[in-house]
RNA sequence: AGCCUCAUAGUGUAAUGGUAACACCCCGGAUUUUGAUUCCGUUAUUCUAGGUUCGAGCCCUAGUGAGGCUACCA
C-alpha cells in the first residue's frame, strides 16, 4: 500500500471536462502544465501539476495527456538550470509527460505569423508612444482610453514597420506591436493590449535570434492552440484575461480551440509561496538554497523528507475550487504523517542521551533485542538490535520528581526498554548544575517479552540505543517553514523565520542498522518523529545525516521536541 | 471608483430546488511493548436583507466582506 487510493473529488474542472467528453465535443483531453523557468517549482505548483497531470491519467482511456510546456517568452528572467530543475521535480512528484515536451519559444516564428495575419486584418499596430504615454492614454478603470496617432496608420506602413521591429533596426522601448481592440473596455486587457516587444536580448533557448519577444496574453493561447490543448486550466488572476484569450483564438489562425478555465491558487497558513520572496530568501542567503528543508519548494520538502505521494494525497485533499481560501498547513502535515506511518520502518534513536547503567545485566544478558519493522505491519518484519548492559536512553526519558501523569522512568520507577527489559532505576548521579548524568538501573529477568510480574507498575516502554553498538548520527532539527511577518507592507514586507533556532544541528546515537542508510530513506523514531536520511548531504559510506522530517503528536498538548 | 470572480463548522471541501455532510484541527474516552497508530465520542456550519417557490446552501435583487484587473511580467 502506498499512496492512498481514493479517487480525487469530480471538482467543477472534472465535470466540465467529463461533459464536454460526453457531448461529443473532443474526442479525448490535452492539458498542460506550463511553468515559466524562472524559479524552482513549490507546493503551489504541485497543485497544478497534479491537477493537470491528474485529469490526464483519469481520462486515459481515451488517450488523454498532459504536456509539459516552458512558457519562457520573456528571456530576462528564464535560465536552463530551472528548466532542468522542474522536469526533475514534476517527475519526482510521479508524473511523466512522455514525448510531449515543449518550449513556447519554439513557436516564435509562429507567433511572428500570427502578429502579421493581425496587422493585415487591421487587429494589429506598431505604436511608437512611450511606455509612459501608453499608461496615461490607457485611462483607468473609471475612465475610457484612448489612442494615439500610431492606431491610424494604414496596414502596409504597420508591416513594414513590424519588419524593422523584428530586424533590429529599433533600440529597446522604441516601439510595441498592439493589437488594436476596444479602448473603453470595462476590462483593461482589453485596451490594446501590448503583443510584442522590443528585447536585445539572449534567450535560454533561441539565443540571439531574436530581438521581440511576444507578451504572455498573446502567445498563450496560440501555444495552446497550437497543441491542442483542450482545456487550458490556469489560476485565477487569469479570469480577465479570458475574453482576450478567446479574442486571439478567434482572430488568429489557430489549429484548434481551447478552452481557459481557472481554479483558486493554493495558499498555504505559515507559508511563503511568492517567486518573488522565495528568490530572495535563496538569493540573500537566508536560507541554504532552493531545496533547504524549510522551504515549500518541491526540493526542499523532498529534501525535508515528505513523500510524493503524501504531497498528491494533500492535493487531492484540498479539492479545486474558485474560492481564495488559505489552507492550514496541518492538512498537508497529516498527509505525510498518515503516509510516513504506513510506509516508514520503526528505528530507534536518541537525540538528547543520558547513559544507563543496567547493573546486573548479568542476570540474564541478551546479545540483542527482536523489535518490530512496523508493530502495525507484520510483513515489514523485524531486527535485532545488538544490547548491552550499558544503554543510551532520552534525557527527557527520565525525571527526577516526575508529575502525575508521567510513565517513564524516575527513581525507584519502572520501564521497559523497547523490545527488552523491564528495568528498575536503583539511583542516578547528577552535576553540578543539576543535571541527570547516569543512571543505575537493574533488568527484571524474564521480563523480555512477557508483561510485568505481579506488583510491577510499568506503563510505557521507551527507546533506547546500546552504548557499546551505538552510532553517532547527525540529525538536523527544525519545525515550520518560513513565513513572513507582513507580506503586504509599504516597505515591501518583512521576511522572518518563524523559528530562529530552525535547523539547529545536534548529534545523536543511533542503533547500528541506520548507519547503512540509503539518502532518501525515511523512518520513524520511536517517540520523536520521523526522519529522513538527506537526499542531499548524505554520502554513502559517510556519517549519516537525518533531518526531522515531521513531528509526531504529543500527548502533552504540544508536537515532540517543539 | 468601474468591471470580473468568490462567500457552507476554526481550516479545506461535499450536498439533481427536497433531513446540511466528509476530512483536518481541537477536546474527551478505550486499546497499545511508540504518550504514535487504531477505535469510539463531543463541540461547532450555509455572510446579511428581501424576493421566487409547497420547499432555497443552491434561483433572482440589493447590501456586506474577500480576491483580481489599471506591466513593454507570467
Amino acid at each position: 500500500m502506498s499512496e492512498s487510493a481514493t479517487s480525487p473529488k469530480p471538482d467543477f474542472i472534472r465535470e466540465i471536462i467529463a461533459d464536454d467528453l460526453a457531448a461529443g465535443k473532443h474526442a479525448t483531453v490535452i492539458t498542460r502544465f506550463p511553468p515559466e523557468p524562472n524559479g524552482y517549482l513549490h507546493i503551489g505548483h504541485a497543485k497544478s501539476i497534479c491537477l493537470n497531470f491528474g485529469i490526464a491519467r483519469e481520462n486515459a482511456a481515451v488517450g488523454a495527456k498532459c504536456h509539459l510546456r516552458f512558457d519562457d517568452t520573456n528571456p530576462e528572467k528564464e535560465e536552463t538550470e530551472y528548466v532542468e530543475s522542474i522536469k526533475t521535480d514534476v517527475k519526482w512528484l510521479g508524473f511523466d509527460w512522455a514525448d510531449d515536451l515543449y518550449f513556447a519559444s519554439d513557436y516564435f516564428e509562429f507567433f511572428y505569423d500570427c502578429a502579421v495575419h493581425l496587422i493585415k486584418q487591421g487587429l494589429a499596430y506598431v505604436e511608437q508612444d512611450s511606455a509612459e504615454e501608453m499608461r496615461v492614454k490607457r485611462g483607468n478603470v473609471t475612465t475610457p482610453g484612448s489612442r494615439s496617432k500610431s492606431a491610424e496608420r494604414p496596414v502596409e506602413e504597420n508591416l513594414a514597420l513590424f519588419g524593422k521591429m523584428r530586424a533590429g533596426e529599433f533600440k529597446d522601448g522604441e516601439c510595441v506591436l498592439r493589437a488594436k481592440i476596444d479602448m473603453a473596455s470595462s476590462n483593461m486587457n482589453l485596451r490594446d493590449p501590448v503583443l510584442y516587444r522590443i528585447m536585445h536580448a539572449h534567450h535560454h533557448n533561441t539565443g540571439d535570434a531574436w530581438c521581440i519577444y511576444p507578451m504572455y496574453d498573446f502567445a498563450h493561447p496560440l501555444e495552446d492552440a497550437l497543441e491542442h490543448i483542450t482545456h487550458s486550466l490556469c489560476t485565477l488572476e487569469f479570469e480577465n484575461h479570458r475574453p482576450l484569450y478567446d479574442w486571439f483564438i478567434q482572430n488568429c489562425p489557430v489549429p484548434s480551440k481551447p478552452r481557459q478555465i481557472e481554479f483558486a491558487r493554493l495558499s498555504l497558513s505559515y507559508t511563503v509561496m511568492s517567486k518573488r520572496k522565495l528568490l530572495q530568501l535563496v538569493q540573500e542567503k537566508h536560507v541554504d538554497g532552493w531545496d533547504d528543508p524549510r522551504l515549500p519548494t518541491i526540493c526542499g520538502l523532498r529534501r525535508r523528507g515528505y513523500p510524493a505521494a503524501a504531497i498528491r494525497d494533500f492535493c487531492k485533499r484540498i479539492g479545486i475550487t474558485k474560492f481564495n481560501g488559505t489552507t492550514d498547513v496541518a492538512l498537508l502535515e497529516f498527509d505525510v504523517r498518515d503516509f510516513l506511518n504506513r510506509e516508514s520502518p520503526r528505528r530507534m534513536a536518541v537525540l538528547d542521551p543520558v547513559k544507563v547503567v543496567l547493573e546486573n545485566w548479568s542476570a540474564e544478558p541478551l546479545g540483542h533485542a527482536d523489535v518490530s519493522n512496523h508493530p502495525q505491519n507484520p510483513d515489514m518484519g523485524g531486527r535485532q538490535v545488538p544490547v548491552s548492559g550499558e544503554v543510551w536512553i532520552e534525557r527527557e526519558d527520565f525525571m527526577e520528581d516526575p508529575p502525575k501523569k508521567f510513565y517513564r522512568l524516575g527513581p525507584d520507577r519502572h520501564v521497559r526498554l523497547r523490545g527488552g527489559h523491564i528495568i528498575h532505576c536503583t539511583s542516578f548521579e547528577k552535576d553540578a548544575d543539576g543535571r541527570v548524568t547516569l543512571i543505575r538501573a537493574e533488568i527484571l529477568p524474564g521480563t523480555v517479552g512477557k508483561d510485568a510480574p505481579e506488583g510491577v507498575r510499568c506503563k510505557a516502554a521507551i527507546h533506547w540505543v546500546d552504548a557499546a553498538t551505538g552510532v553517532d548520527a547527525e540529525v538536523r532539527l527544525y519545525d515550520r517553514l518560513f513565513s513572513v511577518e507582513d507580506p503586504d507592507a509599504a516597505d515591501g514586507g518583512f521576511l522572518t523565520v518563524l523559528n530562529p533556532d530552525s535547523l539547529k544541528t545536534v548529534n545523536a546515537k543511533v542503533e547500528p542498522a541506520l548507519a547503512a542508510a540509503e539518502p532518501g530513506f525515511s523512518c520513524q523514531f520511536e517517540r520523536v518523529g520521523y526522519f529522513v536520511a538527506d537526499s542531499r548531504d548524505h554520502e554513502p559510506g559517510a556519517k549519516p545525516v537525518f533531518n526531522r522530517s515531521v513531528a509526531l503528536k504529543d500527548s502533552w498538548g504540544r508536537r515532540a521536541g517543539a
